[in-house]
DNA sequence: CGAACGAATCGACATCTGTCAATATGTTCC
DNA sequence: GGAACATATTGACAGATGTCGATTCGTTCG
């Protein structure tokens, strides 16, 4: 393959808010399961870091967060399943983007 | 005791905006703390539930949620302990409201 | 093609989590 | 005090989760 392969974007997401409507048990798991993938001290630091420097090579991730190229990898791909992130393959480095619109609907979700 | 005992309110939280502050390694465990307890589909009902009720007593839940006693019991725990919701014991029934303020300073934490 | 390298997947493991039955604690009321 | 009832705690257990080492896959470049 060549360069710039797309970004495996995942558009799931939810929910009305919960403060304001009706949650069905659907909804309560839909919700349920993103805030899930937030909620994680890694993940978090990897939002925080994509969402300062505007995109992030995963190479030099390991490094940052003190954890093996593995274990980054496998909460990169949860964040990315989630739709808080996109993915982009440059050559044979993937770099990663925030999905602010996708956070933002997570945030109204607890309104 | 009497009546009206205290509400045992626990005044945690967190955090500095993920997507405008730098997060460090405590910020992110006490962030990813308090959503780990809101990613939970049967505590996330109950928030729902006590937002649109103003409060609810523990005793009708097991019904309402189709879990038991001990289980319902343990979430509600959960959400005290996070600071979302406040404990009010009435007589022989513990009723539950909603802290907003709280849960808004978890959404200002997405921000 | 083959070597080199970045990233994903697999397999294993310890820990955490949601759940319930059984029991304990706390409160009311006779 | 004692019966009745609401809630919390304990103990047990199955399933999910975070982690890493080893391996595989994919890409680049001699």
């Amino acid at each position: 393959m060549s360069e710039a392969t797309d970004t495996t974007t995942n558009e799931l997401l939810c929910c009305s808010p919960l403060l304001r409507s009706r949650l069905d048990h659907d909804e309560a798991e839909q919700l349920a399961a993103v805030l899930k993938t937030l909620a994680d001290p890694i993940r978090l630091r990897l939002v925080n870091l994509v969402a300062d420097a505007g995109e992030i090579c995963a190479c030099d991730l390991p490094a940052v967060l003190d954890r093996s190229q593995p274990t980054v990898s496998h909460h990169l791909s949860q964040l990315v399943r989630a739709g808080i992130l996109e993915r982009e393959q440059r050559g044979k480095w993937a770099w990663f983007r925030l999905r602010r619109d996708q956070l933002e609907r997570v945030r109204a979700a607890l309104s």
